[in-house]
RNA sequence: GGGCGAUUAGCUCAGUUGGUUAGAGUGCUGGUUUCACAUACCAGAGGUCACUGGUUCAAUUCCAGUAUCGCCCA
């Protein structure tokens, strides 16, 4: 009978004032681990969702990138569970091979003082697994603090047995049919890691250096060539000069010899389309086996290809004088000597761009070499159509366009790589008979001749040629598993621009091929944190910023709304913090979301104080019944919010989602509805029952839609309001359903109305300084039955928001003396202020807002008189435009009184 | 050289089919220790919407060009 007669369950003693999240955050995420709240389940009935986050490398550390794409996931995977549907969010990692043996390859030479040659293949591979033991697991703690709801159980590694096999099987299909091929190519070699590389991970990079004009003088009277390069080193290795064909100039010349300079070495002059007559003098050197370009001109004219730069970035014996020399060291003499033959004609500076590894930072040098290729040309072909039709989303569009564009440039992709951690390529050479074995299992003899004696090729398979398989792979691929039957196509792709084409094109690629099927239904592209002032966020800049030191200062779901809160539709993201030395000094944009924790505490903290554990609970459906304005308006607030949350999440715009959110629970929920509702909450009425039901639902039903971007401080909060004990944890109970009937138009009329009145009263008190804690007298005067009837059904609550202590409606009010006005739409208001009220700062007041108004009514009244307004404009906006000119006046007329009365 | 993104308050950003008195957070100013919260509450100041043209009755919004910053490709 009397149940609100007890108090609420939490004496303001149990809760603490201030929310810590280190007390709450391990506590809970051991909690969902323990239940196997994370595991996903094979259930066919159900819906399955399905991400396959990108492996980060096991040389990694959280850094803000994965801090934001590991937060993206976790809240839509968290946000799907809720929903209903089976979820797995299957967490792996790479085994970055060039990364990783070079930084075991630099620990081996620090501790033992050797390199990876004095320890042979086997005994590196012990260390790098060693260390992958010791070290290889740091990233999951750290996505784990990050509260990463993901599916431990099934964590898969590229270099897994399992993988291992796929990796092989896929290399074998590949080459069965004939598209993977051993061949001879202009590659990039990097000669610090010792391994060719593929053009994705060259990066190009703007350096200003010289162009040096060198003349190379004609033999038996054909004429003198200067050619102009970036690179004199080269010379050295060059086979001819090539002349556009159609270029006057060098019309005789065709045909004719020149000597090299230094070598002595007579080369012809060709005529070929890729020299450009505009350039200089439009005759080019041609090297071979040092330049792409030239490579292609050397095998049009069939020129030889001379090596002069070794693997080991230095002359070689092809360079004559000039071998051992570093090629840097090499480029100065070679220039020295020119200048002494008189034959360097001129140097300018220049700009241009340089290839370099992305991975080492190594100038990169272009070379022709033997080495395993997949041909592109059918894989992309089929890739098109698929993305031209578009049945895979990309948010936003504009990458699905430049992946369509990169597949029509694409060029065959070079897999193999001359390191030895990795995927050993599964091809054989039988030393009896010289056929090559391709096999997923080791073949123990030549079936060709029954040899015996069988030499795996050395190298190592490309890290994103295993990453390309990822999807189906870590789902069990080539078995026909269950999880594969249930999870796939996955659902969503996360991850940023950078590897683009790098990964997602070529995992779209091999599962067409392989799966049949696309590998994701969604390609979502998230935004590149950088630091404040738009740059890189780079941890040699000094300019990065530790996550898990926005952790440790600010809790995890701070760090995690911030980041949300910052990922809107542009590319980029600018993080808000003052960074120095790496060091976060101030960081204003985590700093407001623990506000913003803090306030929901101290919110859950109030709720509790008043709601009694035990009591009629309300049911959100119950919504329809409310009579009172603030629950009806609150209700129709929560089903708005509730919409809201779903369509952006439904395109991905976080920052919408998380803005809303705060809006609401800080702004509807905490500013007006939890003070509106303070005086109802004691005694034991309908109404007393009603506030304090709608209060708990509508937290109750926040910490729902808070769960997917907070998960930590909303399952502390909910456990303890103890709501819905259908479920054990908040990550497994009902998303929030958005009733159409909750929606209350009246109310949020009435509602807006309400605000606006006791919006006008806190301004006079401000600007007149009265006393917070005093009451006044407020006088309401307005023509409107419509209106007066509305005051006076929430006079209560107007009262009480605006610390009245009187309020006074009626039609025909007179102003009282001394008192200060305002005019909100149609009513006006007058709160008297006997001995407070300075007349002078009232006139002003009423001065600016006459001001404000006829400014706008100025503007208005010439759109007004104009006929081509008037006949072009749409009624309704005519209309809209009229009503607000009549609103002007009356408001002027109302404001232009009261001045009169002072 | 080609393509793309950005340019709105001191700072970080919203602004959804062209019509608002251009918004939020943070910072700044004034007031408040009121029984959920000073990590709070109430109020205030602060903007030529990068620039130049064009389309339109009307442009922060659409189009073209310019400038600056960033990314990608060659």
């Amino acid at each position: 009978m009397h149940r609100w007669e007890r108090k609420g369950r939490m004496s303001m003693q149990t809760l603490e004032k201030k929310y810590d999240p280190k007390l709450v955050e391990q506590k809970w995420y051991r909690f969902w681990e323990e239940h196997g709240f994370f595991h996903a389940q094979i259930e066919p009935a159900k819906k399955s969702y399905c991400i396959t986050i990108p492996p980060p490398n096991v040389t990694g550390e959280l850094h803000m990138g994965h801090a934001l794409q590991h937060t993206i996931h976790d809240a839509l995977i968290r946000w799907r569970r809720m929903q209903g549907d089976e979820t797995l969010c299957l967490p792996g990692s790479d085994h970055a091979g060039i990364p990783t043996q070079m930084k075991v390859e630099r620990l081996l030479f620090e501790e033992e003082g050797k390199t990876r040659f004095d320890v042979g293949r086997e005994g590196l591979l012990e260390r790098v697994w060693a260390w992958r033991r010791k070290y290889g697991d740091a990233i999951w703690t750290q996505f784990r603090m990050l509260g990463c709801s993901y599916d431990w159980r099934r964590e898969r590694f590229t270099l897994d047995e399992g993988y291992q096999r796929a990796v092989s099987e896929a290399f074998v299909r590949f080459y069965e049919k004939g598209w993977i091929y051993r061949g001879k190519r202009m590659v990039n070699w990097c000669t610090h890691c010792g391994t060719v590389i593929s053009d994705l991970e060259v990066e190009e990079r703007e350096l200003s250096g010289h162009l040096w004009h060198i003349r190379y003088p004609g033999i038996a009277g054909g004429p003198d060539v200067v050619v102009a390069t970036t690179r004199p080193e080269t010379m050295l290795g060059d086979t001819g000069v090539a002349v556009h064909p159609t270029d006057k100039r060098w019309r005789h010349a065709v045909g004719k010899q020149v000597m090299l300079p230094l070598m002595e070495r007579p080369i012809p002059i060709v005529a070929d389309e890729y020299a450009d007559p505009q350039m200089g003098s439009g005759a080019v050197k041609v090297t071979p086996a040092h330049d792409p370009n030239d490579y292609e001109v050397g095998q049009r004219h069939d020129l030889q290809e001379i090596q002069v730069i070794g693997f080991d970035g230095k002359m070689t014996k092809a360079a004559g004088d000039f071998a051992g020399m570093d090629a840097l060291a090499c480029r100065k003499a070679v220039v020295d000597a020119l200048k002494k033959l008189g034959l360097l004609e001129r140097v300018e500076t220049y700009t241009h761009a340089v290839p370099h590894h992305d991975k080492c930072g190594t100038l990169v040098e272009p070379l022709p070499m033997e080495q395993w290729f997949v041909r592109m040309e059918e894989l992309a072909a089929r890739a098109l159509p698929v993305l031209e039709r578009g049945e895979i989303t990309y948010i936003p569009d504009r990458f699905r366009q430049y992946s369509i564009e990169w597949l029509h440039g694409i060029r065959d992709w070079c897999i193999s790589r001359q390191i030895w951690w990795g995927h050993r390529i599964p091809v054989w050479t039988c030393k009896a008979c010289g056929a090559l074995i391709v096999r997923v299992e080791a073949p123990t003899e030549c079936p060709k001749c029954g040899g015996k004696e069988l030499e795996q090729d050395p190298d190592v398979l490309d890290t994103w040629f295993s990453s390309a398989l990822w999807p189906f792979a870590a789902l069990g691929w080539p078995e026909k598993t269950p999880e594969l039957e249930y999870f796939y196509p996955t659902d969503l792709m996360i991850t940023g621009r950078d590897i683009l084409y790098l990964w997602v094109i070529r995992m779209i690629v091999t599962s067409l091929e392989f799966v049949g099927k696309i590998p994701f239904r969604t390609v979502l592209i998230h935004p590149t944190i950088q630091t404040k002032d738009g740059q890189r966020m780079s941890k040699t800049l000094g300019t990065g910023i530790d996550p898990l030191e926005l952790i440790e200062r600010y809790g995890t779901d701070a760090t995690r709304y911030s980041l949300l809160m910052q990922c809107g539709s542009a590319q980029d993201i600018r993080f808000d913090a003052e960074v120095v030395d790496n060091r976060v000094q101030s960081a204003p944009a985590a700093e407001t979301c623990r506000n913003f924790c803090n306030k929901i505490w101290n919110a859950a903290r109030m709720v509790m104080m008043y709601v009694p554990e035990q009591g009629e609970k309300f049911s959100p459906s119950d919504g329809g019944q409310a009579t009172d304005l603030v629950d009806r308006w609150m209700l129709s607030r929560l089903k708005r919010i509730i919409s809201a949350v779903n369509e952006a999440l439904e395109s991905a715009r976080f920052s919408d989602a998380t803005k809303a959110l705060y809006d609401f629970f800080w702004h509807d929920y905490c500013d007006w509805y939890l003070e509106a509702v303070k005086p109802r909450l004691s005694g034991d009425g309908e109404g007393t029952g009603r506030a304090r039901q709608t209060m708990e639902c509508v937290l109750d039903q926040t910490m729902r839609l808070l769960h997917p971007f907070m998960p930590f401080i909303t399952e502390e909060v909910w456990q303890k309001l103890g709501v819905d004990k259908d479920a054990e944890s908040l990550m497994i109970a009902a998303w929030p359903e958005a009733k159409e009937r909750w929606i209350d138009e009246e109310a949020e009329r009435e509602m807006a109305a309400v605000q606006g009145l006791v919006g006008a009263v806190r301004i006079i008190r401000s600007e007149m300084r009265v006393p917070p804690g005093k009451r006044v007298h407020i006088l309401i005067r307005c023509a409107s039955e419509k209106l007066l009837r509305m005051i006076e059904k929430n006079r209560d609550h107007i009262v009480h928001l605006s610390k009245a202590e009187k309020l006074t409606v009626g039609k025909d009010l007179e102003k009282p003396d001394a008192s200060a006005s305002a005019v909100v739409g149609e009513a006006e208001i007058f709160v008297p202020l006997e001995g407070i009220i300075d007349v002078e700062v009232e006139r002003a007041r009423l001065k600016k807002e006459t001001l404000r108004i006829r400014k706008a009514l100025t503007g208005l009244e010439k759109k007004l008189a104009d006929s081509r307004f008037l006949d072009n404009a749409p009624t309704e906006v005519v209309k809209r435009e009229r009503a607000k000119r009549t609103d002007y006046l009356t408001s002027l007329e109302k404001l232009e009184q009261s001045m009169e009365m002072l």
